[in-house]
DNA sequence: ATTTTCTCCTGCATGC
DNA sequence: TGCATGCAGGAGAAAA
């Protein structure tokens, strides 16, 4: 579900949780059903009576930084963060609740149970079996530069939309910011990654920066199933000009809007615009 | 080795 | 109305 804009907003919206409502965890419970992996050994015992102290992002993990053991959240496709009381009723899918005092309780909802939690070592966290294989932050214009990306789609015969989704290339580029940045950019997403020039390579880092820090900007896209930690809606969605809109005509051109399914994903694209 | 398909799970939209 | 089918923003395993 949430890609790197969707992340980073609920970190932010974790992060005014904790401020407001304060990060130690009284309490803490969860579901008997396993999450994508079984729950972390002592994983409720370990947090009750432990505080937040930190939420980071790394990809599309949430990093929980506390007085105890640092875990990671990771949301798979339906996995949120809401805020209530403590007597508002619970909800189907609710898979773990914290409670934060003042009678308020965080809690992770997830639908197709494809997140999951688990306990990691704050040092050497991207030598861990989560991080190790990932590649830059694409926010990181030092290390998600045009040579790294130019130098690495050289052979590659996957298509430039697969490659770009590929978390060993650049991290946090799902589904829908995919075909995104690929239509700013004017590139066709069923090329070969490894046809791209390097102009190309600068054209696409430029579009996919710009892409997620508007998204960011806007608090993510809201499609079906994702809501802000506030419970919110993202608002990028009045911003999309690809996804979701086959046989609708182009905002830019007025072409119609093409679908494709690319590596088992629904890839849009606008066949007059990204000619390159 | 690289690349695509399958799989985990539930809910919703669509079509017969 | 009911039922079958397909699809959904992730990503590792399995298969090709």
């Amino acid at each position: 579900m949430p890609e790197l804009p969707e992340v980073e907003t609920v970190r932010n919206g974790l992060k005014e949780i904790f401020n407001s409502s304060g990060s130690l965890v009284e309490t803490a419970s969860r579901s008997q059903k396993a999450l994508r992996f079984p729950w972390p050994r002592n994983f409720c015992k370990e947090l009750s009576g432990q505080s937040i102290l930190n939420v980071r992002r790394r990809a599309k993990y949430l990093i929980f930084e506390t007085t105890g053991k640092d875990f990671i959240s990771h949301l798979g496709m339906t996995g949120n963060w809401r805020l209530e009381s403590q007597e508002s009723p619970k909800k189907a899918h609710d898979h773990l609740r914290l409670g934060l005092g003042n009678g308020k309780v965080l809690i992770y909802n997830d639908v197709r149970r494809f997140g999951f939690f688990d306990f990691v070592d704050s040092e050497g966290l991207e030598e861990s079996r989560w991080f190790s294989h990932l590649g830059p932050e694409p926010l990181d214009e030092q290390k998600f530069s045009p040579d790294y990306l130019f130098c690495n789609s050289r052979k590659k015969q996957t298509t430039l939309k697969s490659f770009i989704m590929d978390q060993r290339i650049v991290v946090g580029v799902g589904n829908i910011y995919a075909s995104e940045a690929l239509f700013r950019a004017g590139l066709r997403p069923t090329q070969k990654a490894g046809r791209l020039t390097r102009q190309a390579c600068v054209n696409l880092i430029v579009a996919i920066r710009e892409i997620l820090t508007e998204a960011i900007a806007q608090g993510g896209t809201t499609i079906k199933d994702f809501k802000t930690a506030g419970g919110g809606e993202g608002y990028f969605q009045q911003k999309l000009m690809v996804y979701g809109r086959d046989g609708e005509s182009c905002h830019v051109c007025g072409y119609g809007i093409r679908k494709k399914t690319l590596a088992g994903r629904s890839t849009f694209w606008c066949s007059q615009c990204q000619n390159g």
